[in-house]
RNA sequence: GGCAGGUUGCCCGAGUGGCCAAAGGGAGCGGACUGUAAAUCCGCCGGCUCAGCCUACGUUGGUUCGAACCCAACACCUGCCA
């Protein structure tokens, strides 16, 4: 087998290969050109598409050219998910979803001129102009309609809630992508999640049945979680890899609180560490579960990855003025403000009334009064760590740390502050 | 275009005239125990000027002392037929 095959074998990463000693043959052989594509759903990636982004960085520092596919056009249709119809995204919001998503890209993959830098494309370019005809009958000619029908996607949607024309459709879409860059960059293989499959053999039989050539797909497994819920969601929802999107503090926090089951896994797939290094924290998390030093691993070295070195330093120092053991008041100014700053500060003026339950409702820590109430009966609420009994509480000078800051929080690990002043 | 079924709180789903802010489950939140983990147990889970009031069961209008529940129209979804 292949080095980089095996070392996304050892990761955990691989499911399903379309002829694995072909491919095996073909990355001996040569620089491979591959894509990956991302559809513009969201006006960000979220942590979910980070597998396949570090996974394209993988083939790429193992000498392969990665193409990153940014999907203008079937952004507009959508992938066929067994839940139900997409909703609709708007022409414009995608355009400008493609146009961030895109940015990020350039962010995880060295683009430029050379032989295995990468190269951003967008499969609006050739798919806008193409015209109905054309379609229909160079490309959906190749298509069976009783195979489309075969694949689990569709059927449950027919057992379910029904599809329509244009989500079924998607295939055609993604299949003519594979198409078009193997004409145009010599791309060879594509990568994606299994539940992409279908799609991307879809498009290996485009290719060998309109241009006689033999092409690769490799999927990587979906990661789970060992609780059975959904990866890459917390109680605010998505994490973004935008900054503007999720706090490179909650994204830091977000890796941090993982599960002690998945940490191992989640290193080998998103982190850059070796066989050993992993193996070590492995060993760490069963001898010393409470240090966490696998957990404080991953989150330093995603966190490095999408935020950059400065960001973890930041999200190290808020984290351990917020959680650790320090006294409040021995914290200095800078430290307080640069801490309550990442967790999401608001400035008292925009503080509507003068009691701990306007400000616990202002920070957004709590979403209504009702629920802040509530809160403070069920001995959830803190203010500068210390329990919250009375609901009329009205903050005097010296809760202020610094004169200028409270510190508000809610259960063990929703924070925010209030600053004094501007 | 015809016929049938459906639209309930974040999600699923019960409720068919007063006892309904609406059963049950899931998700979520808090507490206890811990390690900012998991599991477990307990509590909470529309809003407010909170023993009361307001808003809510697709939309609008109607019947009624009283409607999520009955009637009408409309909108949307699904299926079957054309």
């Amino acid at each position: 087998m292949n080095a980089i095959l095996e070392e996304l074998t050892w990761r955990g990463l691989l499911a399903q290969t379309t002829d694995e000693a072909a491919l095996t043959a073909t990355l001996n052989d040569a620089p491979v050109t591959f894509y990956c594509g991302f559809d513009p759903t969201g006006p960000s990636l979220h942590v979910g598409h980070l597998m396949q982004v570090i996974t394209m960085r993988r083939l790429q520092l193992a000498g392969h050219k990665p193409l990153a596919l940014v999907g203008g056009a079937t952004g507009l249709i959508g992938d066929p998910k067994p839940g139900g119809e997409r909703s609709w995204l708007d022409a414009e919001v995608a355009t400008d979803n493609v146009r961030r998503i895109q940015g990020q890209l350039e962010h995880f993959l060295t683009f430029g001129e050379g032989a295995t830098d990468a190269i951003l494309v967008n499969n609006l370019d050739w798919t806008a102009s193409m015209d109905v005809i054309t379609f229909l009958r160079d490309v959906g000619k190749h298509f069976s309609v009783n195979r489309m029908l075969d694949r689990d996607a569709v059927k449950t949607r027919l057992e379910g809630n029904g599809i329509s024309y244009t989500e079924f459709s998607y295939v055609l879409l993604q299949s003519m992508d594979y198409l078009e860059l193997r004409r145009r960059h010599g791309c060879t293989l594509q990568i994606g999640g299994s539940d992409q499959w279908g799609n991307i053999t879809a498009g290996c039989e485009l290719v060998r049945r309109v241009d006689g050539e033999s092409v690769h797909a490799l999927t990587t497994h979906l990661l789970t979680k060992s609780d059975g819920t959904k990866f890459g969601k917390t109680e605010s929802g998505t994490v973004w890899l935008d900054p503007e999107l999720t706090s490179p503090y909650a994204f830091y926090q977000f890796w941090f609180n993982t599960d002690d089951r998945d940490v191992i896994n989640f290193l080998k797939i998103f982190s850059m560490r070796s066989q050993v290094e992993i193996a070590q924290l492995e060993e760490l998390t069963t001898t010393e579960p409470a240090a966490r030093a696998a957990q404080k691993a991953l989150a330093q070295d995603v966190t490095a990855l999408v935020h950059g070195a400065a960001a973890v330093d930041q999200a190290i120092a808020a984290s351990a003025a917020l959680f650790g053991r320090a006294e409040l008041a021995d914290l200095d100014r800078d430290t307080v403000f640069a801490a309550l700053n990442e967790a999401g500060l608001v400035s008292a003026g925009e503080v509507d009334g003068e009691t701990i339950v306007d400000y616990l409702v202002a920070t957004g820590l709590m979403a209504s009064k009702s629920a802040a109430r509530r809160s403070i009966d069920e001995g959830g609420a803190y203010l500068n760590n210390e329990r919250i009994t009375d609901e009329a509480y009205v903050p005097g000078a010296a809760d202020w740390l610094h004169g200028e800051f409270l510190l508000l929080r809610k259960g063990k690990r929703s924070i925010a502050g209030v600053r004094q002043g501007s």
